[in-house]
DNA sequence: ATGAAAGCGCTAACAT
DNA sequence: ATGTTAGCGCTTTCAT
């Protein structure tokens, strides 16, 4: 007695259901072999119409759904990538994360989030063990943080969305959003406003988010021979700009200042203006990112788009090339376009207004 | 000759890499059965601590990591569950799923993600056929819309974060926010100030969420026998509060609005200020979220505090419960705290000032 | 406390 | 154009 032909009932519930039809099913009430069914699932040719009609036919009538388990292991392709992505509801990286998600799925990858904290650790570290486990064709990372670690040895393609990788891979790619040259827009504007210098409320120093930003910066007033102030600090959050900004009002020398994102100049502004400082007569702000809100601040905020729809686009197109073509070289990332939005919080400095 | 024994290098590449090890070679290596390997891994009891420390050295050593898809088709189980949500950066949804992810991985489950367009008809439908055809143990539905379609019939355990689940299923749960409580207070608060009514900007009809918001308001003012003034329409966004408010601006008896998210309310303020009413001196606004940019809009927005982490976790805790004890019951779930931010945004009405 | 054997439901290679 | 066969790398019985 082996009761090898009595499968049906193998004790536990499989895939969350006794009666799930295989492909075996549906070939046996199509009169094909499994195979076909295979064929006809996975849109291989030399499938005459007429069979193809009959197996969909059949695995309708069942109710039939490829096990996507069994797909994996003989394949040996998840068709999945993973993303890690900080665990907060930032615009820029829940942006990226949409993006890449719609991105996917329009190519036939599925996706898996994982997400971090900011202060955690080896959180990164952590994240990507999760998906390597989890099983995926590919990475992205969101908008890393420099975490100082030693790099990982990954055999998937990885994609660095927003900076260099700290994961060794077989392929590391990695897309910018075109930051500093953004940055150095939104710089430039000030000064073409006929402001002295400009100051810059930069994001924390880990993130290369917020170091490419300050480098746009810093080449703009290079490039005019200005003056470069000390580096205002912030932490992405409308908090830190509050903070920054009530020591700023103190400061009359200050005219003009360009936040690593909206929510900072959204913070900032509300303190200068709790200080009494008008916007944009005292001190123009220019911020980035461009949040949906940003056109309904008190002032309207100038700021810079960021076009997270065509870098999470053109970034994962890129990480499924690497995946699919292991050996190919990559196709060149086209530069995404920059956008500066001019709104109310920046004007020309009052004359002879800015030395206190 | 059937080359059974040849096996290591089969063909094609699996794995990302060939010589990826298997949970044999880890056995071989400390010298225990492929079992014992498996054993360890799952943490199941019966293996001596001495045969446990071996088999994970030989495991790390080798590198060894667990093949997901192999485990996923043996045990029948995916240990992953799948969230539809929608694929804007919206603040409500995007916390509600980093919260989820947070939640589903310390209890050891992955997460899979599917976007919704809002104006594409039949997509949540497709987003849960989706993620069925991937894999999950169970979906989760982030602020689901009336979408007026035939219920799916799925296998799976469904939980709607936020409203009842168009979806038939074997469990269907559903936790809310206590949106309707919540829109309550923030009514109350309104009219305690000593309006004579509270005026309600809602989201789109179609949204749960925004019905029940708008429920939470009639109560309220049903309560206190307010007569209840037309419903304001909106659809989320800060620029649909702008447009309202463009025509509020013009009815000089409408001095307390309560809209259904701070995006909005955000967005009629600006209309308002435009339009030279000064809030909250001649309209007192609350909003629905509390936004991180709430404390820091002019003026400061007041507005209810969504306990969003708090129901993700719940909600998840529900979900799992519902997938590891398929026939139990549920534990009940507790109610989330009522938070009610006061802020500048509302103040009494001026004397005698409100009628046009 | 440990091991041997038998699948899980597909896709891949090789027929035909 | 379609079928046959042999795994993919685990977990699950069932022995011992």
């Amino acid at each position: 007695m082996l009761g090898r032909e009595e499968t049906g009932m193998t004790g536990t519930m499989r895939q969350a259901g006794a009666g799930t039809p295989r492909s075996v099913d549906v070939a046996r009430l199509a009169g094909v072999s499994q195979k076909t069914v295979s064929r006809v699932f996975n849109d291989e040719p030399y499938v005459s119409e007429d069979v193809r009609r009959r197996v969909m036919q059949a695995a309708d009538e069942l109710g039939y759904r490829r096990n996507n388990a069994a797909r994996m292991l003989a394949s040996g392709r998840t068709r999945s990538i993973g993303v890690v992505t900080l665990g907060t509801a930032l615009y820029g990286p829940t942006s990226l994360l949409m993006g890449i998600e719609r991105a996917a799925r329009s190519v036939g990858y599925a996706v898996r989030v994982v997400t971090t904290l900011e202060d955690d650790p080896g959180g990164l570290a952590g994240a990507v063990e999760s998906l390597l486990d989890q099983g995926v064709d590919g990475i992205v990372i969101s908008e890393p943080i420099d975490e100082g670690e030693a790099p990982i040895r990954v055999d998937v393609p990885v994609l660095s969305l927003g900076a260099p990788s700290a994961f060794a891979s077989s392929q590391t790619l990695s897309t910018g959003v075109g930051a500093s040259e953004l940055a150095r827009t939104a710089t430039e504007h000030l000064l073409d406003l006929g402001h002295r210098t400009v100051h810059h409320l930069a994001g924390p120093e880990r993130w290369y988010a917020a170091r490419d930003r300050a480098a746009g910066w810093r080449a703009a007033l290079a490039a005019r021979d200005k003056q470069e102030p000390a580096l205002l600090q912030g932490d992405w959050s409308a908090a830190s700009g509050y903070a920054v900004g009530r020591e700023l009002a103190a400061d009359s020398s200050v005219t003009a200042v360009f936040a690593a994102n909206d929510d900072m100049a959204i913070g900032l502004i509300r303190a200068l203006l709790d200080a009494g400082r008008r916007i944009p007569q005292d001190v123009s702000v220019v911020g980035f990112d461009d949040i949906p809100l940003a056109p309904y601040t008190t002032p309207p905020l100038t700021t810079v788009r960021q076009p997270f729809d065509f870098v999470a686009r053109e970034g994962l197109t890129l990480l499924v090339h690497a995946i699919e073509n292991p050996e190919a070289d990559l196709p060149p990332a086209s530069d995404p376009p920059v956008e500066l939005v001019v709104r109310a919080s920046t004007a020309a400095p009052r004359p002879g207004g800015s030395e206190g």
